[in-house]
DNA sequence: TACCGCAGAGAAAGCCCTTTCCCGCAGGGA
DNA sequence: TCCCTGCGGGAAAGGGCTTTCTCTGCGGTA
């Protein structure tokens, strides 16, 4: 690989004249030398390497971002709104996924740190797990003790800036339009309980369904992973242990869509016979038959806003920003249906007593 | 930032030796100073500056990729591919978004040799553009001259290492499928014309019919963005041009999700009134409603082989791996239908004369 | 006892840039 | 004419780390 010697010795200047032309510099140049040294970096095909560059100059410009997953269209998502501003800013991103894996997620705090970014957002869950909050938290506050910014999306553990859809209330949300449509049978498909995101939805649909004299019982609740499978296979078991459900809360899209396609392959009817409700409101959600009607979040906005306090002025206090959750009413929830459903497998069980207000 | 000096002191070492506890080296270090460098890192939480490492030793691990989009499901998953060799490998990903922005390839493929990556992998359609081949390939040209290792995948440019998924083979199968069915009025939704997977698909797709005795005439191709709404609008604007279509073929599962959209807003059954057939076979293919037959190419084990073939020994003359497609068949694709349709908006036309074989 | 070899530690030379500091020179004002 | 100013350019000092080379001191062999 060419250097900027090479190139500075090809051109017959100093390679500090050299540095200079190639970075534009304020400082001026004359025009014969500018010239020469870009002809020899046209010839040479010289490529400043990056790594002597970001040494020499102590800048610190990028910025880390540590998500569950780029693919997974709830980060990617939030990713692009996180790209946008970083964009306008003239700022890289260096974005890694670290599958849920706390340790991972430590490990690349620690690289992203390595590797000097100016500011650091975690996005994801959080997680029910205190050895390890107190050690992301000890390692993000070294972190912001040499003057890196931080900001997290959707977890509540840091003590920074924060950027929080209403889980809570999205889950609320939920819990009430079943109740409005008259649904008593409720079962849900959850992620990992280890979960943050998990819980906070849990608990506000859970308050919507007691303020409505309904209840939650575990029983009705499945945990598996947050994904397509997850939520198929968890729709199984929920179905056949609770043949009576007529109403299947997601906790997130993909779950919602592993559980159509559960309720399809078993032959029943959404909504008619059973109603779904997503989570997120993900692109997908519009495209499936029938479209989910979901708890949108704004993912992109959360991006936007996390990056946004993050590379504007620093504060006394840390902030903490609630995004709004919102209800998208689409075809997959409808009224509890009239009569106990003929189910199809098993012998139609005699209802469990649910209370009454 | 703690710096190793910092360590090495507090230590009561030299920095040669904190760097060597540090990194593990062959070299032996006694147990003592190990543990008092050890606790020096610990008490001043220090984290190595990476482009201090990775300039002093200018070792070449990580490795560069250029994709279109990571979050696009066609991406991702060649992504996790590349990932998954990778990791096995103990190499490091650049994943850079392009957006089909070939000045921002050009600009990415600089930024990563900057970076000193090992090698470089370019993943997605290439262009017909002379002038932009021309330029990517004396910069690939450049960064191979010294010592850079490149793979591309699915674009034929490049004179190098390539992995190449038969687009062409992939559209013939698309072709052979609905002449089966019985169509003779197919119309495509396809991808800018400017990518040549555009028009590899079109041409394998244009082969099976032609040697059908079936014809793909101009108007019956609508070119648009390679995404939903590209798809969604392209299906509109051949409907409406052509009512009297049975079939739409879309040359990405993307577009054949908008044209979904479309045909269920415009009231057309899928796939008792039009058939519709994907391309890639997505994740999500399975679970649109209907499901969606489509062509498989094996997006994962593409990602594997070109990462593969990048980091493994390298050869004397440039390799092409050719991976097959192969159609799923799901439940968008259904025979011709019997009469012709009954228009909803416009009025029947007549139809146009298609030639028999 | 004298010498060789080796283990374990440190000194110092890079790695490739950026940027400050300094120098020479030309032009303009006194 | 002299001095000051300012411009254009180069020398050199880092930036933080790795690694080679060198040095010291010890145990073992002849």
């Amino acid at each position: 690989m060419a250097t900027l010697s090479d190139v500075a010795r090809r051109a017959g200047v100093s390679p500090a004249t050299a540095s200079r032309v190639i970075n534009g510099s304020s400082k001026p140049v004359t025009d014969e030398l500018r010239e020469r040294v870009l002809a020899a970096v046209a010839e040479l095909q010289y490529v400043p390497n990056a790594h002597a560059q970001l040494l020499a100059r102590s800048h610190r410009s990028a910025v880390g971002v540590i998500v569950h997953d780029v693919s997974d269209p709830y980060f990617a998502e939030i990713t692009r709104g996180l790209q946008r501003v970083a964009t306008d800013q003239g700022r890289l991103l260096m974005i890694c996924n670290s599958y849920r894996d706390p340790d991972r997620e430590l490990e690349y705090v620690e690289l992203l740190r390595g590797h000097q970014v100016a500011a650091l957002i975690l996005a994801g869950s959080g997680y029910h797990d205190e050895a390890f909050t107190r050690q992301l938290n000890e390692k993000l506050a070294a972190y912001e003790a040499t003057g890196g910014r931080v900001a997290v999306i959707g977890r509540h553990e840091h003590s920074g800036d924060a950027v929080m859809p209403d889980n809570r209330a999205g889950g609320y949300l939920a819990g009430r339009e079943l109740c409005g449509l008259g649904h008593r049978a409720i079962g849900v498909i959850a992620g990992p309980r280890i979960l943050t995101t998990t819980t906070d939805r849990l608990a506000g649909l859970r308050q919507a369904l007691t303020e409505q004299g309904r209840e939650l019982p575990e029983r009705r609740i499945r945990y598996a992973e947050f994904d397509r499978d997850g939520g198929a296979e968890a729709t199984a078991r929920l179905l056949d242990a609770d043949p009576e459900l007529t109403a299947i809360v997601a906790l997130n899209d993909s779950m919602a869509i592993g559980a159509l396609a559960t309720l399809r392959t078993t032959g029943l009817a959404v909504p008619q016979q059973v109603s779904v409700l997503g989570f997120d409101d993900m692109p997908i959600a519009r495209d499936v038959t029938p479209a989910l009607t979901t708890v949108r979040l704004p993912l992109v906005h959360m991006g936007v806003r996390a990056m946004s306090l993050v590379l504007g002025p620093g504060a006394a206090a840390p902030r903490v920003e609630v995004l709004p959750a919102e209800l998208i009413r689409r075809d997959t929830a409808g009224p509890v249906p009239r009569s106990t459903r003929a189910t199809a497998g098993s012998a139609p069980r005699a209802r469990r007593g649910d209370t009454t207000s």
